[in-house]
DNA sequence: AAATTTCCCGTTGACTCCCATGTTTTCCCA
DNA sequence: TGGGAAAACATGGGAGTCAACGGGAAATTT
């Protein structure tokens, strides 16, 4: 089950915007440990510093990531790399019963958006994005 | 088993269209999870800005889309471009009782349907796309 | 106690579902 | 082969449902 589509969200005064209902379809089913009537998770990957997007896994998809980096010899410019870059650099946050997470001060402007306004998410299968609607 | 033809269908002020009844048999068929009383999906890609026309996949078809661009390296340019084209820019429909689909607000104007008024469906192969007559 | 975060409501608009109707095509049998 | 019944198809409309979103109250943090 991917992600896919392109959705127009308000971020509000709270830094609150709703998960478009499909992508929430996708976390559950993503997260091992969700099951109906339990809050899917979501990581949040703002780390590169060469993105203009927030990056957003889901729990199966941050686990395979974390695997593949645990897997790189201990101590190696690579592996410190997307330790920093992946790891260091994310957040993991709940769906709240409305469907909706909090994007942080941080988070808002490691990507530009402004107190109010439009946040775009775009479906890009295992992950989906969160761009300014208009760096996209 | 193959989409071929043409037809010339009306939307109505809701946005449905009646897909015509070939192309559903073909949708059924290339469903992998179809069966008899269940509704066929198919997948509405709309990303490509140099084409004037919606492509539509049947699901096993897009499966094949999707299961390459993941099988290109994660981040790499050619497959931002794809995700961005086909993934981010497609939206996937349930095909109704009726044998009808919704084209949005969005659809509409991507190939400049008016509010109300005809779509040209035309088969090819793997995929059908819909036009706006006059641009056909 | 001030500020931030979480929870819970109500509202709005879009979308879905179901029903109704007319037309065309298919099928069967005289 | 003609006619008629039945099925399939295309289209319209109304009502119910759900997602998105904003606001205030409660809870938590600092």
């Amino acid at each position: 089950m991917y992600f896919h589509g392109e959705f127009t969200q308000r971020v509000d005064a709270k830094g609150r915007v709703s998960i478009p209902a499909d992508f929430r379809r996708v976390l559950e089913q993503g997260d091992p440990d969700w099951h109906e009537g339990l809050r899917p998770r979501v990581r949040i990957v703002w780390g590169d510093p060469r993105r203009r997007f927030l990056e957003c896994f889901t729990e199966a998809a941050i686990r395979g990531v974390e695997a593949q980096i645990a897997a790189l010899p201990r101590g190696s410019a690579r592996r410190r790399l997307l330790e920093q870059v992946m790891i260091a650099g994310s957040d993991s946050a709940e769906v709240d019963p409305d469907g909706r997470i909090v994007l942080n001060q941080r988070l808002r402007e490691r990507i530009g958006l402004p107190e109010t306004g439009d946040a775009l998410f775009a479906g890009a299968l295992d992950t989906f994005q969160i761009w300014l609607p208009e760096a996209y």
